[in-house]
DNA sequence: TTGCTGACGGAGG
DNA sequence: ACCTCCGCCAGCA
């Protein structure tokens, strides 16, 4: 078994307690890991997140609310399919009402 | 082994 | 307000 660090195991985790509709940021993962400065590893994790099952890397953005991992998804825009299929109104690669959706793990799971 | 890159984010100019 | 640089740390050449 490949042990991934226990940072990407979290990454993992956090990822799979993220409700359907929401969605969040690599930064409020990494913070919410208490290594705030570590949110490039959260997408770099994401990236391994494909070996995983139930892994729902589409609901993890950028703070902007922007898909900058949509092209990481293989197909075009399934990204953002899949996050308008769970109720998430996407335009042109960004989330709109963003405040709204965001899920904030620090908080949420507290 | 060393160095560069990368699904980010905050600080500085 | 906009642009640029630095830090974070694992994977790969």
């Amino acid at each position: 078994m490949k042990r991934s660090g226990q940072f990407f195991k979290d990454v993992y985790e956090v990822a799979k307690l993220i409700p359907k509709g929401r969605a969040t940021s690599y930064g409020a993962i990494a913070a919410y890991l208490g290594s705030k400065g570590s949110a490039r590893m959260v997408g770099w994790a994401m990236n391994n997140a494909h070996a995983i099952s139930n892994v729902p890397a589409h609901r993890v953005v950028n703070r902007n609310g922007l898909l900058t991992g949509k092209q990481h998804f293989g197909n075009g825009n399934q990204m953002q399919e899949l996050l308008e299929s769970e109720g998430i109104k996407v335009k042109d690669n960004q989330i709109q009402n963003f405040d709204k959706v965001f899920w904030n793990p620090t908080v949420e799971l507290l």
